[in-house]
DNA sequence: GCTTGAATCACACGTGACGTCAGGTTGTAG
DNA sequence: CTACAACCTGACGTCACGTGTGATTCAAGC
Protein backbone atom coordinates (compact mmCIF):
# COMPACT_ATOMS: atom_id res chain seq x y z
CA UNK A 1 0.00 0.00 0.00
CA UNK A 2 1.12 3.23 -1.44
CA UNK A 3 0.20 6.65 0.09
CA UNK A 4 -0.77 7.15 -3.75
CA UNK A 5 -3.21 4.35 -3.75
CA UNK A 6 -5.03 5.82 -0.86
CA UNK A 7 -5.50 8.80 -2.29
CA UNK A 8 -6.57 6.94 -5.97
CA UNK A 9 -9.23 5.26 -3.55
CA UNK A 10 -9.89 8.32 -2.25
CA UNK A 11 -10.13 9.92 -5.63
CA UNK A 12 -12.60 7.12 -7.09
CA UNK A 13 -14.80 7.58 -4.01
CA UNK A 14 -14.29 4.27 -2.82
CA UNK A 15 -12.24 5.66 0.24
CA UNK A 16 -12.70 8.51 3.00
CA UNK A 17 -9.76 9.23 5.67
CA UNK A 18 -12.22 9.43 8.89
CA UNK A 19 -10.47 12.99 9.64
CA UNK A 20 -7.73 14.74 8.74
CA UNK A 21 -5.17 16.68 11.02
CA UNK A 22 -4.77 20.80 11.58
CA UNK A 23 -1.51 20.17 9.12
CA UNK A 24 -4.61 18.86 6.32
CA UNK A 25 -2.89 14.69 7.03
CA UNK A 26 -5.22 12.38 6.59
CA UNK A 27 -5.87 10.11 9.64
CA UNK A 28 -7.51 6.46 9.01
CA UNK A 29 -9.40 5.20 12.28
CA UNK A 30 -10.09 1.55 12.80
CA UNK A 31 -13.04 1.16 10.90
CA UNK A 32 -11.17 2.70 7.67
CA UNK A 33 -8.15 0.62 8.08
CA UNK A 34 -10.64 -2.82 8.19
CA UNK A 35 -12.03 -0.77 4.73
CA UNK A 36 -8.52 -0.43 3.01
CA UNK A 37 -7.88 -4.04 4.14
CA UNK A 38 -10.98 -5.33 2.29
CA UNK A 39 -10.50 -3.41 -0.30
CA UNK A 40 -7.25 -4.62 -0.73
CA UNK A 41 -8.28 -8.38 -0.42
CA UNK A 42 -11.24 -8.08 -3.11
CA UNK A 43 -8.80 -6.70 -5.42
CA UNK A 44 -6.07 -9.60 -5.00
CA UNK A 45 -9.08 -11.58 -5.80
CA UNK A 46 -8.98 -9.91 -8.79
CA UNK A 47 -11.76 -7.35 -9.02
CA UNK A 48 -11.79 -4.20 -10.49
CA UNK A 49 -12.28 -1.26 -7.99
CA UNK A 50 -15.31 -0.07 -9.83
CA UNK A 51 -17.05 -3.87 -8.61
CA UNK A 52 -15.69 -3.84 -5.40
CA UNK A 53 -17.52 -0.04 -5.12
CA UNK A 54 -20.42 -1.65 -6.56
CA UNK A 55 -20.14 -4.66 -4.00
CA UNK A 56 -19.89 -2.90 -0.78
CA UNK A 57 -22.51 -0.07 -1.47
CA UNK A 58 -24.47 -3.32 -1.72
CA UNK A 59 -25.62 -3.05 -5.10
CA UNK A 60 -24.25 -6.16 -6.21
CA UNK A 61 -24.45 -9.53 -4.12
CA UNK A 62 -20.99 -10.56 -3.33
CA UNK A 63 -21.80 -14.17 -4.12
CA UNK A 64 -22.65 -13.16 -7.62
CA UNK A 65 -19.88 -11.08 -8.20
CA UNK A 66 -17.56 -13.82 -6.95
CA UNK A 67 -19.22 -16.83 -9.02
CA UNK A 68 -18.66 -14.04 -11.73
CA UNK A 69 -15.17 -14.17 -11.32
CA UNK A 70 -14.61 -17.98 -10.45
CA UNK A 71 -14.89 -18.59 -14.33
CA UNK A 72 -11.83 -15.77 -14.77
CA UNK A 73 -9.71 -17.18 -12.18
CA UNK A 74 -10.40 -20.86 -13.75
CA UNK A 75 -8.77 -19.51 -17.23
CA UNK A 76 -5.83 -17.93 -15.47
CA UNK A 77 -5.12 -20.91 -12.93
CA UNK A 78 -5.22 -23.06 -16.54
CA UNK A 79 -3.27 -20.77 -18.82
CA UNK A 80 -0.88 -19.88 -15.99
CA UNK A 81 -0.15 -23.81 -15.05
CA UNK A 82 0.09 -24.41 -18.66
CA UNK A 83 2.53 -21.88 -19.18
CA UNK A 84 4.57 -22.30 -15.94
CA UNK A 85 4.76 -25.87 -16.81
CA UNK A 86 6.42 -25.17 -20.51
CA UNK A 87 8.53 -22.60 -19.02
CA UNK A 88 10.07 -24.85 -16.16
CA UNK A 89 10.92 -27.17 -19.48
CA UNK A 90 12.19 -24.54 -21.16
CA UNK A 91 14.36 -23.15 -18.46
CA UNK A 92 15.60 -25.77 -17.00
CA UNK A 93 16.47 -27.83 -19.96
CA UNK A 94 19.65 -26.63 -20.42
CA UNK A 95 20.15 -28.45 -23.68
CA UNK A 96 17.40 -26.81 -25.79
CA UNK A 97 18.66 -23.46 -26.93
CA UNK A 98 15.34 -21.29 -27.86
CA UNK A 99 15.85 -18.46 -30.09
CA UNK A 100 13.32 -16.24 -30.51
CA UNK A 101 13.08 -17.28 -34.26
CA UNK A 102 12.56 -20.92 -33.00
CA UNK A 103 9.17 -20.13 -31.94
CA UNK A 104 7.63 -20.71 -35.16
CA UNK A 105 3.79 -20.71 -35.23
CA UNK A 106 2.85 -19.71 -31.41
CA UNK A 107 3.89 -22.34 -28.80
CA UNK A 108 1.83 -25.30 -30.07
CA UNK A 109 5.28 -26.65 -31.69
CA UNK A 110 6.46 -26.78 -27.56
CA UNK A 111 4.16 -29.39 -27.01
CA UNK A 112 6.37 -31.33 -29.95
CA UNK A 113 9.47 -30.13 -28.42
CA UNK A 114 8.46 -31.71 -25.20
CA UNK A 115 7.59 -35.38 -26.00
CA UNK A 116 10.31 -35.40 -28.33
CA UNK A 117 12.67 -34.58 -25.79
CA UNK A 118 11.19 -37.18 -23.41
CA UNK A 119 11.36 -40.43 -25.39
CA UNK A 120 14.57 -39.10 -26.19
CA UNK A 121 15.56 -38.91 -22.46
CA UNK A 122 14.30 -41.02 -20.70
CA UNK A 123 15.99 -44.04 -19.00
CA UNK A 124 13.93 -45.48 -17.40
CA UNK A 125 12.12 -47.97 -20.37
CA UNK A 126 9.08 -48.41 -18.13
CA UNK A 127 8.13 -44.74 -18.71
CA UNK A 128 8.76 -44.74 -22.14
CA UNK A 129 5.64 -47.25 -21.90
CA UNK A 130 3.73 -45.32 -20.17
CA UNK A 131 3.61 -42.36 -22.06
CA UNK A 132 2.85 -44.45 -24.70
CA UNK A 133 -0.15 -45.87 -23.18
CA UNK A 134 -0.95 -42.69 -22.35
CA UNK A 135 -0.64 -41.63 -25.97
CA UNK A 136 -2.93 -44.18 -27.13
CA UNK A 137 -5.39 -43.51 -24.64
CA UNK A 138 -5.43 -39.88 -25.28
CA UNK A 139 -5.71 -40.49 -29.18
CA UNK A 140 -8.02 -43.22 -28.96
CA UNK A 141 -10.50 -40.75 -26.92
CA UNK A 142 -10.15 -37.47 -29.06
CA UNK A 143 -11.08 -39.66 -31.64
CA UNK A 144 -14.16 -41.21 -29.40
CA UNK A 145 -14.83 -37.53 -28.87
CA UNK A 146 -14.48 -36.25 -32.22
CA UNK A 147 -16.88 -38.58 -33.74
CA UNK A 148 -19.27 -37.58 -31.32
CA UNK A 149 -19.64 -40.62 -29.48
CA UNK A 150 -21.17 -40.64 -25.77
CA UNK A 151 -18.62 -40.55 -23.01
CA UNK A 152 -20.22 -43.88 -21.59
CA UNK A 153 -20.41 -45.62 -24.68
CA UNK A 154 -18.81 -48.72 -25.17
CA UNK A 155 -15.69 -47.84 -26.51
CA UNK A 156 -14.85 -44.49 -24.48
CA UNK A 157 -16.01 -46.94 -21.45
CA UNK A 158 -13.14 -49.38 -23.03
CA UNK A 159 -11.01 -46.62 -22.91
CA UNK A 160 -11.66 -45.16 -19.55
CA UNK A 161 -11.30 -48.56 -18.00
CA UNK A 162 -7.63 -48.43 -19.19
CA UNK A 163 -6.84 -45.28 -18.00
CA UNK A 164 -8.36 -45.64 -14.87
CA UNK A 165 -5.77 -48.56 -14.49
CA UNK A 166 -2.67 -46.69 -15.45
CA UNK A 167 -3.40 -43.72 -13.14
CA UNK A 168 -3.56 -46.24 -10.45
CA UNK A 169 -0.30 -47.47 -11.78
CA UNK A 170 1.45 -44.13 -12.18
CA UNK A 171 0.10 -42.79 -8.58
CA UNK A 172 1.55 -46.03 -6.95
CA UNK A 173 4.82 -45.90 -8.83
CA UNK A 174 6.09 -42.32 -9.15
CA UNK A 175 6.01 -40.89 -5.86
CA UNK A 176 9.15 -38.90 -5.25
CA UNK A 177 8.95 -36.14 -2.26
CA UNK A 178 8.11 -33.22 -4.45
CA UNK A 179 5.68 -35.04 -6.87
CA UNK A 180 3.66 -36.34 -3.45
CA UNK A 181 3.32 -33.03 -1.50
CA UNK A 182 1.80 -31.44 -4.85
CA UNK A 183 -1.08 -34.34 -4.74
CA UNK A 184 -1.16 -33.87 -1.78
CA UNK A 185 -1.85 -30.20 -2.22
CA UNK A 186 -4.56 -31.30 -4.78
CA UNK A 187 -6.17 -33.77 -2.81
CA UNK A 188 -6.69 -31.76 -0.11
CA UNK A 189 -6.51 -28.34 -0.86
CA UNK A 190 -7.42 -26.22 0.55
CA UNK A 191 -9.71 -28.17 3.37
CA UNK A 192 -6.39 -29.45 5.26
CA UNK A 193 -4.13 -26.73 3.89
CA UNK A 194 -5.15 -23.88 6.15
CA UNK A 195 -1.95 -23.47 8.37
CA UNK A 196 0.20 -24.89 5.55
CA UNK A 197 2.35 -21.80 4.17
CA UNK A 198 4.77 -22.65 1.69
CA UNK A 199 8.35 -22.44 4.30
CA UNK A 200 6.33 -25.32 6.42
CA UNK A 201 5.27 -27.15 3.03
CA UNK A 202 9.56 -26.76 2.24
CA UNK A 203 10.19 -28.28 5.42
CA UNK A 204 7.97 -31.19 5.09
CA UNK A 205 9.52 -31.66 1.84
CA UNK A 206 12.74 -31.69 3.30
CA UNK A 207 11.77 -34.07 6.56
CA UNK A 208 10.73 -36.77 3.73
CA UNK A 209 13.46 -36.06 1.45
CA UNK A 210 15.37 -37.28 4.73
CA UNK A 211 13.95 -40.72 4.84
CA UNK A 212 13.46 -41.43 1.21
CA UNK A 213 15.58 -44.77 1.25
CA UNK A 214 14.19 -45.84 4.06
CA UNK A 215 11.15 -48.63 4.19
CA UNK A 216 7.62 -47.94 5.82
CA UNK B 1 -5.53 -9.46 -32.97
CA UNK B 2 -7.31 -5.88 -33.95
CA UNK B 3 -6.08 -3.28 -36.31
CA UNK B 4 -5.44 -1.41 -33.62
CA UNK B 5 -3.44 -3.70 -31.98
CA UNK B 6 -1.36 -4.03 -35.13
CA UNK B 7 -1.10 0.04 -35.42
CA UNK B 8 0.60 -0.03 -32.01
CA UNK B 9 2.73 -2.65 -32.21
CA UNK B 10 3.83 -0.60 -35.21
CA UNK B 11 3.61 2.88 -33.14
CA UNK B 12 6.00 1.29 -30.80
CA UNK B 13 8.51 0.40 -33.18
CA UNK B 14 7.69 -3.43 -32.78
CA UNK B 15 6.56 -4.39 -36.34
CA UNK B 16 6.47 -2.42 -39.53
CA UNK B 17 3.93 -3.31 -42.11
CA UNK B 18 6.34 -4.77 -45.09
CA UNK B 19 4.27 -2.89 -47.94
CA UNK B 20 1.64 -0.72 -48.11
CA UNK B 21 -1.24 -0.67 -50.97
CA UNK B 22 -1.97 2.27 -53.24
CA UNK B 23 -4.65 3.53 -50.92
CA UNK B 24 -2.19 3.30 -47.89
CA UNK B 25 -3.47 0.13 -46.66
CA UNK B 26 -0.75 -2.41 -44.84
CA UNK B 27 0.35 -5.25 -46.34
CA UNK B 28 2.05 -8.05 -44.20
CA UNK B 29 4.15 -10.81 -45.90
CA UNK B 30 4.58 -13.89 -44.54
CA UNK B 31 7.19 -12.82 -42.50
CA UNK B 32 5.48 -9.97 -40.56
CA UNK B 33 2.82 -11.84 -39.65
CA UNK B 34 5.05 -14.95 -38.56
CA UNK B 35 6.53 -11.71 -36.46
CA UNK B 36 3.16 -10.89 -35.15
CA UNK B 37 2.24 -14.30 -34.05
CA UNK B 38 5.93 -14.38 -31.95
CA UNK B 39 4.55 -11.14 -30.03
CA UNK B 40 1.65 -12.45 -29.15
CA UNK B 41 2.93 -16.07 -28.16
CA UNK B 42 5.63 -13.91 -26.35
CA UNK B 43 2.70 -11.40 -24.84
CA UNK B 44 0.35 -14.66 -23.62
CA UNK B 45 3.38 -15.90 -21.63
CA UNK B 46 3.16 -12.51 -20.11
CA UNK B 47 6.18 -10.56 -21.24
CA UNK B 48 5.38 -6.81 -21.49
CA UNK B 49 5.89 -5.57 -25.28
CA UNK B 50 9.36 -3.67 -24.07
CA UNK B 51 10.31 -7.30 -23.60
CA UNK B 52 9.44 -8.42 -26.14
CA UNK B 53 11.47 -5.84 -28.41
CA UNK B 54 14.60 -6.55 -26.82
CA UNK B 55 14.67 -9.82 -26.97
CA UNK B 56 13.49 -9.66 -30.60
CA UNK B 57 17.01 -7.30 -31.05
CA UNK B 58 18.63 -9.57 -29.26
CA UNK B 59 19.26 -7.36 -26.37
CA UNK B 60 18.49 -10.10 -23.70
CA UNK B 61 18.97 -13.49 -24.54
CA UNK B 62 15.35 -15.43 -24.37
CA UNK B 63 16.54 -17.98 -22.02
CA UNK B 64 17.18 -15.24 -19.70
CA UNK B 65 14.05 -13.43 -19.89
CA UNK B 66 11.87 -16.77 -19.38
CA UNK B 67 13.99 -17.86 -15.96
CA UNK B 68 13.08 -14.42 -14.69
CA UNK B 69 10.12 -14.71 -16.05
CA UNK B 70 9.25 -18.25 -14.26
CA UNK B 71 9.81 -16.94 -10.89
CA UNK B 72 6.35 -14.68 -11.28
CA UNK B 73 4.56 -16.96 -13.15
CA UNK B 74 5.24 -19.82 -10.58
CA UNK B 75 4.17 -16.92 -8.13
CA UNK B 76 1.02 -16.16 -9.97
CA UNK B 77 -0.28 -19.85 -10.50
CA UNK B 78 0.64 -20.52 -6.99
CA UNK B 79 -1.73 -17.08 -6.19
CA UNK B 80 -4.55 -18.06 -8.68
CA UNK B 81 -4.94 -21.87 -7.07
CA UNK B 82 -5.21 -20.18 -3.55
CA UNK B 83 -7.81 -17.97 -4.28
CA UNK B 84 -9.79 -20.27 -7.35
CA UNK B 85 -9.85 -22.69 -4.12
CA UNK B 86 -11.46 -19.94 -1.85
CA UNK B 87 -13.45 -18.77 -4.31
CA UNK B 88 -14.45 -22.39 -5.15
CA UNK B 89 -15.34 -23.05 -1.71
CA UNK B 90 -17.69 -19.74 -1.16
CA UNK B 91 -19.29 -19.72 -4.40
CA UNK B 92 -20.32 -23.48 -3.99
CA UNK B 93 -20.94 -23.69 -0.51
CA UNK B 94 -24.86 -22.15 -0.53
CA UNK B 95 -24.62 -22.39 3.23
CA UNK B 96 -22.50 -19.67 3.54
CA UNK B 97 -23.99 -16.00 2.83
CA UNK B 98 -20.63 -14.05 2.91
CA UNK B 99 -21.44 -10.32 3.05
CA UNK B 100 -17.99 -8.14 2.84
CA UNK B 101 -18.43 -7.10 6.01
CA UNK B 102 -17.69 -10.55 6.81
CA UNK B 103 -14.38 -10.29 5.29
CA UNK B 104 -12.79 -8.81 8.20
CA UNK B 105 -9.22 -9.33 8.58
CA UNK B 106 -8.42 -9.74 4.56
CA UNK B 107 -9.25 -13.25 3.86
CA UNK B 108 -7.17 -15.02 6.41
CA UNK B 109 -10.01 -15.69 8.10
CA UNK B 110 -11.80 -17.70 5.42
CA UNK B 111 -9.23 -20.46 6.64
CA UNK B 112 -10.84 -20.45 9.64
CA UNK B 113 -14.09 -20.48 8.49
CA UNK B 114 -13.07 -23.20 6.06
CA UNK B 115 -11.72 -25.55 8.65
CA UNK B 116 -14.68 -24.69 11.23
CA UNK B 117 -17.55 -25.85 7.96
CA UNK B 118 -15.48 -28.44 7.17
CA UNK B 119 -15.87 -29.98 11.20
CA UNK B 120 -19.19 -29.22 11.22
CA UNK B 121 -20.56 -30.70 7.76
CA UNK B 122 -18.33 -34.02 7.61
CA UNK B 123 -20.85 -36.67 7.10
CA UNK B 124 -17.62 -39.36 7.10
CA UNK B 125 -15.91 -39.48 10.78
CA UNK B 126 -13.08 -41.18 8.54
CA UNK B 127 -12.40 -38.00 7.26
CA UNK B 128 -12.72 -35.65 10.59
CA UNK B 129 -10.25 -38.12 12.02
CA UNK B 130 -7.62 -37.63 8.97
CA UNK B 131 -8.09 -33.71 9.45
CA UNK B 132 -7.34 -34.32 12.94
CA UNK B 133 -3.72 -36.16 12.22
CA UNK B 134 -3.37 -33.29 9.77
CA UNK B 135 -3.27 -30.68 12.05
CA UNK B 136 -1.09 -32.82 14.20
CA UNK B 137 1.06 -33.61 12.15
CA UNK B 138 1.23 -29.67 10.84
CA UNK B 139 0.97 -28.06 14.33
CA UNK B 140 4.15 -30.50 15.47
CA UNK B 141 5.96 -30.01 12.25
CA UNK B 142 5.86 -25.91 12.53
CA UNK B 143 7.03 -26.54 16.24
CA UNK B 144 10.11 -28.38 14.61
CA UNK B 145 10.57 -25.61 12.19
CA UNK B 146 10.29 -22.64 14.73
CA UNK B 147 12.58 -24.26 17.28
CA UNK B 148 14.95 -24.54 14.26
CA UNK B 149 15.42 -28.53 14.39
CA UNK B 150 16.41 -30.20 11.27
CA UNK B 151 14.13 -31.32 8.75
CA UNK B 152 16.38 -35.06 9.19
CA UNK B 153 16.16 -34.55 13.26
CA UNK B 154 14.55 -37.14 15.15
CA UNK B 155 11.10 -35.72 15.94
CA UNK B 156 10.88 -34.60 12.07
CA UNK B 157 11.88 -38.18 11.04
CA UNK B 158 8.88 -39.32 13.00
CA UNK B 159 6.47 -36.66 11.80
CA UNK B 160 7.12 -37.28 8.60
CA UNK B 161 6.63 -40.96 8.95
CA UNK B 162 3.07 -40.38 9.98
CA UNK B 163 2.97 -37.68 7.43
CA UNK B 164 4.19 -40.03 4.49
CA UNK B 165 1.67 -43.00 6.12
CA UNK B 166 -1.39 -40.45 5.79
CA UNK B 167 -0.28 -39.24 2.18
CA UNK B 168 -0.54 -42.60 0.84
CA UNK B 169 -3.95 -43.32 3.42
CA UNK B 170 -5.62 -40.45 1.24
CA UNK B 171 -4.34 -40.86 -2.21
CA UNK B 172 -5.46 -44.37 -1.82
CA UNK B 173 -8.82 -43.92 0.00
CA UNK B 174 -9.97 -40.73 -1.80
CA UNK B 175 -10.05 -40.97 -5.34
CA UNK B 176 -13.02 -39.64 -6.94
CA UNK B 177 -13.26 -38.75 -10.86
CA UNK B 178 -12.39 -35.07 -10.87
CA UNK B 179 -9.72 -35.75 -8.30
CA UNK B 180 -8.21 -38.31 -9.88
CA UNK B 181 -7.46 -35.86 -12.73
CA UNK B 182 -6.26 -33.33 -10.93
CA UNK B 183 -3.63 -35.90 -9.51
CA UNK B 184 -2.75 -37.02 -12.93
CA UNK B 185 -2.53 -33.76 -14.13
CA UNK B 186 -0.06 -32.87 -11.25
CA UNK B 187 1.97 -36.55 -11.77
CA UNK B 188 2.41 -36.11 -15.35
CA UNK B 189 2.46 -32.15 -15.92
CA UNK B 190 3.05 -31.41 -18.74
CA UNK B 191 4.86 -34.81 -19.62
CA UNK B 192 2.55 -37.13 -20.66
CA UNK B 193 -0.23 -33.88 -21.03
CA UNK B 194 0.81 -32.92 -24.39
CA UNK B 195 -2.47 -32.21 -26.17
CA UNK B 196 -4.97 -33.19 -23.79
CA UNK B 197 -6.64 -29.69 -24.29
CA UNK B 198 -9.21 -29.00 -21.62
CA UNK B 199 -12.39 -30.43 -23.41
CA UNK B 200 -10.73 -33.46 -24.29
CA UNK B 201 -9.82 -33.69 -20.80
CA UNK B 202 -13.52 -33.18 -19.43
CA UNK B 203 -14.46 -36.13 -21.91
CA UNK B 204 -12.35 -38.09 -19.91
CA UNK B 205 -13.79 -36.64 -16.87
CA UNK B 206 -17.28 -37.98 -18.24
CA UNK B 207 -15.78 -41.15 -19.45
CA UNK B 208 -14.69 -41.78 -15.82
CA UNK B 209 -17.80 -40.59 -14.18
CA UNK B 210 -19.85 -43.66 -16.23
CA UNK B 211 -18.07 -46.50 -14.97
CA UNK B 212 -17.69 -44.98 -11.44
CA UNK B 213 -19.79 -47.60 -9.64
CA UNK B 214 -18.36 -50.14 -11.36
CA UNK B 215 -15.05 -52.66 -10.26
CA UNK B 216 -11.62 -52.55 -11.64
C1' DG C 1 -18.58 1.07 -64.84
C1' DC C 2 -21.11 1.98 -60.72
C1' DT C 3 -22.88 1.46 -56.38
C1' DT C 4 -22.80 -0.25 -51.82
C1' DG C 5 -21.32 -1.83 -47.60
C1' DA C 6 -17.64 -3.38 -44.93
C1' DA C 7 -12.97 -2.59 -43.76
C1' DT C 8 -9.14 0.47 -43.15
C1' DC C 9 -6.91 4.95 -42.76
C1' DA C 10 -4.88 8.73 -39.44
C1' DC C 11 -5.52 11.24 -35.47
C1' DA C 12 -6.71 11.81 -30.98
C1' DC C 13 -8.70 11.19 -26.66
C1' DG C 14 -10.32 7.54 -23.00
C1' DT C 15 -9.35 3.71 -19.55
C1' DG C 16 -7.68 1.53 -15.13
C1' DA C 17 -4.84 1.50 -11.40
C1' DC C 18 -1.91 3.52 -10.02
C1' DG C 19 3.56 5.75 -10.54
C1' DT C 20 6.20 9.82 -10.51
C1' DC C 21 7.56 14.46 -10.26
C1' DA C 22 7.38 19.32 -8.34
C1' DG C 23 7.05 22.60 -4.92
C1' DG C 24 5.35 23.37 -0.57
C1' DT C 25 3.73 21.96 4.40
C1' DT C 26 3.67 19.16 8.60
C1' DG C 27 5.06 15.76 12.23
C1' DT C 28 8.45 14.25 15.23
C1' DA C 29 13.02 12.82 17.12
C1' DG C 30 17.05 14.47 18.91
C1' DC D 1 15.00 24.48 17.55
C1' DT D 2 16.50 22.24 13.78
C1' DA D 3 16.73 18.50 10.64
C1' DC D 4 14.47 15.52 7.84
C1' DA D 5 11.32 12.10 6.77
C1' DA D 6 6.67 11.85 5.56
C1' DC D 7 2.71 13.96 3.77
C1' DC D 8 0.06 17.48 1.04
C1' DT D 9 -2.13 19.00 -3.76
C1' DG D 10 -2.07 18.91 -8.52
C1' DA D 11 -0.87 17.28 -12.65
C1' DC D 12 1.19 14.60 -16.00
C1' DG D 13 3.24 9.72 -17.26
C1' DT D 14 2.64 4.59 -18.04
C1' DC D 15 0.98 0.38 -20.53
C1' DA D 16 -1.57 -1.93 -23.82
C1' DC D 17 -4.53 -1.12 -26.04
C1' DG D 18 -10.18 0.58 -26.65
C1' DT D 19 -13.17 3.87 -28.73
C1' DG D 20 -14.69 7.45 -31.60
C1' DT D 21 -14.55 10.52 -35.92
C1' DG D 22 -14.63 11.59 -40.48
C1' DA D 23 -12.45 10.36 -44.65
C1' DT D 24 -10.82 6.90 -47.79
C1' DT D 25 -10.38 2.35 -49.95
C1' DC D 26 -11.36 -2.42 -51.14
C1' DA D 27 -14.13 -6.27 -52.97
C1' DA D 28 -18.47 -7.88 -54.56
C1' DG D 29 -22.56 -7.73 -56.98
C1' DC D 30 -25.29 -5.61 -60.68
Amino acid sequence: MTVRTLHHYEHTGLLAASERTDGGHRMYDRESVQRVHQIRALRELGFSLHEIRKAMEGTTSLIDLLRKHLERIELQVARATLLRDRLRDMTTDSEIQVSVDELPATLVAMSRVETRNQTSRCTCKLVAERDERWRRIRDELRDCMDRGEHPCGERAKAVAVAARLLIGEIAGADSRVSTILKVLARLSAPRSLAGWDPSLMQYLDLALAGLEDQPY
